[in-house]
DNA sequence: CTGAAAGCGCTAACAC
DNA sequence: GTGTTAGCGCTTTCAG
């Protein structure tokens, strides 16, 4: 910085300002420093600028995993908003554990990051404490409807599964099951899950739940529908954790020679890439994933700009469901 | 870090060796600096450390998207073995654009990163230059056989291309075509599709492509085989640009009524998490992005430890064909 | 094994 | 609109 303000003859805070705020700059000044550094090919020291300033463009993100196609969007959708204001994504992935968590979010803070922004809102006590300690803006993403440290974006997992549930009651079906992969893990599927259980039993349907400890696969559900079926034979209507367990039950069903849906309503959840392509197309619950990275990136960008987030403000980006025909 | 050694009753450059190398450090100064960190909650500030150190504790990856899973794999992968040696990722998408690419590799530098792992063999002359000037290691991945920057980590996907068509006349195919998604932004994809043609022409079999622009999905491949089998009615085997191509190919097949494979064998790309599940199960060639995550992590691993990494090595972590029923 | 000293490259008051 | 000044919180020689 000083070499290019010694070829543009100006001080070295000039160029700095230049940087952050070109138009505070005379155009004189302006362009004879853009000049120098073309010349000189400078780019800033952004980890210099971050502890001059005690706070880094960055934004750290705490999700599971990214593997997993949901977190994989928001982080996406987060990432191209944040870019165009010159913010870094700094990614992590607790796989599910709160201890990782913890720790990721001991490292987050020491980048002194624009933002912190983590999945879900069930977090280990030191977690918690640490955040609700800093100054450092805190985003919850991907869940709604529990005690949030500050802000939270994401709709609510009860819901999902009641409409799942009410949608199957809908199409004449009474013998409800839901079919969930590592809900031991994995709060969401569990949530989607409760709901789904207490809109059946409000509307006086039969209703079971059958579960796989394993990661949602087209494997696991295979292995879960004909679980399903051997124990509860009457079994008309299910809901899967997500798409890929729904997928498996297509397929399982086809193997078997069951009709979906004369005989067996399928829906799922995701509407991810293979939903509306296969046989038959899945019915199935679209979540918002994109459009909670792109409400977390407009949240952070202004609270950059100096409006202050609003204290404890909750976003609710809502779901869509799909009627295909799987049910 | 003052505040720590002031408790701990030495100097803030002890603490900081401790932290650092706390075997470098004695047993009675190590635990007290432990019990003042403890006490005082102390949270390192890794940027000033980076400021100091000219170096910071971040690994800069670009990577297309990480929508796509193959990347999220290596991704995740590579997060996971960085940070047992508390690395911290800084995640870029380039979604297929060169400038793109540019724009993210010269703010990447500005970060200081310990290492910058870019996708492919194939970037902008500018991109190029700014990263063989640096002294920051850079690493390419998921692509071998082209001119490279400094190391490269994945396989040849001509290589990948030639062994579909091998693997399909060897099925007593005559008549092969491939089916690609966006091959004018997919470089792999298209090489994968060169090696293909390239080896069928060789045993002397007729070749077809067939390509869509959209990026792939089971409704690309639905499409692309049904005009596959309008245009040239006697193919007898395709391989796809990978496995949500060649899932549509099977659904559409399933529609048509047309057996697979004895009609038609189909070979796909990716070993994707429904590709052993579905009807019948795809044969398909599984890359090796979880391998290339954790060399590459391995490398910059070693380098940092002060080893110094081997100047342009090439490491060809391989695939592997799964020969299943649909072929 | 420990400590003193000298920055790392930039930002942010503040004065001009 | 521009420059001066005083750090930001650490790391890294180098002595001792």
């Amino acid at each position: 910085m000083a070499d290019v303000a010694e070829l543009a003859k100006v001080s070295p805070s000039t160029v700095s300002l230049y940087l952050r705020r070109p138009e505070a700059v005379s155009a004189s000044a302006g362009s004879a420093i853009a000049r120098a550094i073309d010349k000189l090919n400078y780019v800033p020291n952004l980890v210099a600028g971050g502890l001059a300033a005690a706070s880094s463009r960055a934004v750290s993100i705490i999700v599971p995993s990214v593997r997993n196609a949901f977190f994989a969007e928001t982080v996406s959708a987060m990432q191209a908003a944040l870019r165009k204001e010159r913010l870094q994504v700094i990614l992590g992935h607790t796989e599910y554990d709160e201890r990782e968590e913890e720790d990721l979010v001991r490292t987050a803070l020491s980048w002194a990051p624009a933002a912190i922004v983590l999945t879900g809102l069930s977090h280990s006590d030191a977690t918690r404490r640490m955040l609700s300690k800093t100054t450092v803006p805190v985003i919850e993403i991907w869940e709604l409807g529990g005690p949030q440290i500050d802000t939270a974006i994401g709709f609510h997992h009860q819901q999902v599964g009641a409409a799942s549930a009410r949608h199957l009651i809908q199409q004449g079906r009474r013998h409800l099951a839901y079919l969930g992969a590592r809900m031991h893990e994995d709060r969401r599927a569990r949530l989607r899950c409760d709901g789904f259980v207490a809109a059946a039993q409000e509307a006086g349907v039969s209703v079971e739940v059958i579960q796989h400890p394993a990661p949602a696969s087209a494997e696991v559900g295979a292995m879960l529908i004909s679980e399903t079926l051997q124990q509860h034979a009457s079994t008309d209507g299910v809901a899967c954790s997500n798409d890929h367990v729904a997928l498996g039950v297509l397929f399982e069903c086809e193997r078997l020679g069951l009709a979906v849906p004369d005989r067996l309503a399928v829906v799922g959840f995701g509407d991810l890439s293979f939903s509306a392509a296969c046989n038959p197309p899945l019915t199935t619950i679209r979540p918002s994933g994109d459009l909670i990275g792109k409400e977390a990136a407009r949240l952070i960008i202004e609270h950059l700009a100096g409006h202050d987030m609003p204290e404890h403000a909750t976003i609710d980006t809502r779901f869509t469901l799909l009627h295909r025909r799987s049910s």
